[in-house]
DNA sequence: CTTCGTCCTTGATGTATGTCAATCGCCAAA
DNA sequence: TTTGGCGATTGACATACATCAAGGACGAAG
């Protein structure tokens, strides 16, 4: 479990960066692929690029949800915490991914990045004007969530009832997916997050991962490169070992 | 950890009954709550209300998602199973609440009933249909998706860093403020479900369900008054209890 | 080059929860 | 009334994972 303070006042904010979205290069990977011209030159207006250090905290649980985000490069990780300190981390966000739903008026969880990162920052109330003229955006944007309520639900079946190895194996397998699914190599994975952070995700410790992991290099299903590389050389013994048999 | 047969095919549906939505004593629970009098008459024209005895399957997961369902009365659990049989129930559902939501083609999880329900039935093109028609409907589906992601963040915070005390505090909690927003007495807290149910829902085995429930009889912050009712004697002890402190 | 700090790995030990098994209570069928 | 079955509880024991502790690898600062 983790007891980081976190880096609100730690960082700064490394620039706001404006730039055409024509040559968005990861346009594709997000909502604006559904955009006409016209409706691109709107949504345009609303944003803003930023872009973070590694280990900054782009907002906390309980903070105004004011804003809307769209990763655009590095990743980006979601955590509560509860009152002593122990944490869950909820999800991780590659570039084309989207943040920032929240039921009130307030965010239910913090954001942080776990590598540097650019982000689209959007005013959730001019967004929201602009939801309501094309409610062909609002349609995607509920494809979008029942898609993390999937996810979701599965990841409450690997968190209540996987083995440690089970986890371990589903999570480096549904990484180098993601990995693909974005448009790069799948093997070898990257892993840019700590191990503690793998650990809150996961529902173990530190020590649990690193364990794990060497079970599973000792098996021959995976050859870790350095800390945040590993081959996957048995890859199908690895989707089998993700689903307990 | 459960391992047992469905019903599918061993119960029979009640009976589907045709009844006026004017007279939906849930009306206010449901997202019919936002209809207009002439969206509510095309509302009504692509439902149907079924009934379905205890236990009974009402899809199952990788089923073609052909309905989108509300529950008018009784206890629906929704759950994953791995493939030697240990079951993940992500969630109960009450009067009032909203089923069928699915990222492809297919439900991603089994609905079946707790006790005896009444859902009604929606065919989901014909609604999508009437979701373009009016985009209001669907921006009140995307709260809805907002609010169960939200939900689902909790519960991932319960199934991966929460001890077995916690998670049952919590648990019970839950029921009855849900109870309470139903309308419904929460306290005493009515757990329709089985322990079976409880332990497949908090990621526990029976047995530690049993155990912890004495626990908190012993410590004096519940009094269980049979296995389906529990008197919460100090209802912020218990609260304590669930964050932890 | 050396030192320090951070992250990762590994080992020894502890414990919360799982597993296996017996008993109890209750309800329904005989 | 008896019997059988199912769900809940409780006890004895096992174990997966956590905790506590030490050492190693690597990069940054001096």
């Amino acid at each position: 479990m983790e007891h980081l303070g976190t880096h609100r006042h730690g960082d700064r904010i490394l620039g706001g960066v404006r730039r055409s979205c024509g040559e968005c290069e990861i346009r594709d990977l997000t909502f604006c692929s559904v955009l006409t011209a016209e409706e691109m030159e709107r949504v345009r207006a609303c944003r803003t690029e930023v872009r973070f250090a590694a280990h900054h905290t782009i907002f906390h649980e309980d903070d105004e949800a004011d804003h809307l985000f769209n990763v655009t490069s590095g990743v980006v990780k979601l955590y509560k915490l509860l009152g002593d300190g122990r944490r869950q981390i909820t999800g991780f966000l590659f570039a084309g991914e989207f943040l920032g739903l929240a039921a009130n008026r307030t965010y239910a969880y913090t954001a942080e990045t776990v590598t540097e990162a650019k982000l689209c920052r959007f005013s959730r109330r001019r967004l929201e004007k602009l939801f309501d003229e094309w409610p062909h955006l609002e349609k995607h944007l509920l494809g979008i969530a029942s898609s993390e309520l999937i996810a979701a639900q599965d990841q409450m079946v690997l968190l209540g009832r996987k083995t440690a190895q089970e986890k371990m194996a589903s999570f480096i397998l549904r990484m180098s997916e993601r990995a693909e699914a974005r448009g790069q190599d799948g093997n070898p994975v990257d892993l840019p997050m700590s191990r503690a952070d793998i650990g809150d995700y996961l529902g173990l410790t530190i020590e649990t991962v690193s364990r794990t992991l060497t079970q599973l290099r000792n098996k021959g299903v995976i050859s870790p490169m350095d800390s945040g590389h590993i081959l996957l050389s048995k890859p199908d013994d690895l989707d089998d070992l993700a689903e307990g048999f």
